[in-house]
DNA sequence: TTTCAGGATGTTATATTATTACAATACTGT
DNA sequence: ACAGTATTGTAATAATATAACATCCTGAAA
């Protein structure tokens, strides 16, 4: 049982997720010391709830594992959580699902909010992340040549992870 | 004042829209007769009512305009015919903003629900189309790579127009 | 023409996702 | 200790979307 490769785009069957957690939690952790934010619990809490999985986990879902603990939790409380985990790049937005999953690549470099290309097996729910700078590029270019400036790319596509395919259970 | 050139991404400031609207809805009647879809009074002016403007409208934004001539409609009266309008590849589903567009090129060959590049201006709220195979064959080939077999691709570009741009008021 | 089957719409209720607004508290630097 | 700011608590509500079942319409078969 490894843990997943860095730069590997899909999860791994049989990974041990524990690492995915921990090194996030680490990754956020230093990433806030770099930057002075403020890594509290709720949001270190939240942050680890949604690394529970790699599938995309609702805000309401969240709310209910964070109400275990904190029964004053309420809506606000996460979507407060999940802006800052979204804006300091620790967790991305899957648009198309409203729901989030962690960043497979966070504290890179510029770090904040950064786009990435985002794999959803429609068969195990899990979500890959691609971050291919060559996509980013054909995609800002593209639309440069429709006198259109590009700032954010929202990517997201929905098809069958290897495994899935191969089990052919779909 | 000419309509909007064929292929075009972004719409053009100052063209006559009455020609979108008119295009989009006799496209849309066109396509329906082939496959012998039924174009109902609803859909046909839910579609009309997308059309209104090159803009994102919301399914609620829609059922208030349709109540001015339907005083029964409610919310199922608009998801559904926006279910089949999307369906049948003449609208859009924009993820990012839960909002609709109607779709730039209609009809073509599949025509079912085909994928598109969206172009999003921040400051004007135009949507544009981009449709390129180009885009869509790279993000394709790439997920390949990572093992993933896409079949559905949501790409939305948020950024700014060029006339936005040029103006600078963003 | 009648009938019937399926699709489309009407209708009520509710689920799900997200935000507003303001009060209270906790942390940071001085 | 103090002021100022960021964070969290709390209540209410807005915005988006679907479920479930009744009714009506349309087109094809008998």
């Amino acid at each position: 049982m490894a843990k997943s490769l860095p730069g590997a785009a899909f999860p791994k069957r049989g990974h041990d997720h524990r690492f995915c957690i921990a090194d996030a939690l680490d990754a956020a952790e230093r990433t806030c010391r770099e930057r002075q934010l403020r890594f509290t619990p709720i949001r270190r809490r939240v942050l680890e709830i949604v690394w529970s999985g790699h599938g995309p986990t609702g805000a309401y879902e969240i709310l209910h594992a964070l109400r275990h603990e904190r029964r004053a939790a309420a809506p606000p409380t996460v979507y407060r959580a999940l802006d800052f985990l979204v804006e300091n790049g620790f967790v991305h937005k899957i648009e198309s699902l409203n729901a989030f999953v962690g960043c497979g690549h966070p504290g890179g470099e510029a770090g904040h909010d950064h786009a990435g290309q985002f794999l959803i097996c429609g068969n195990c729910r899990q979500v890959g992340e691609l971050d291919d700078p060559e996509i980013a590029e054909i995609i800002a270019r593209k639309a440069a040549g429709a006198g259109f400036s590009a700032v954010r790319q929202t990517i997201e596509i929905e098809g069958l992870c290897r495994h899935c395919a191969e089990t052919a259970d779909a």
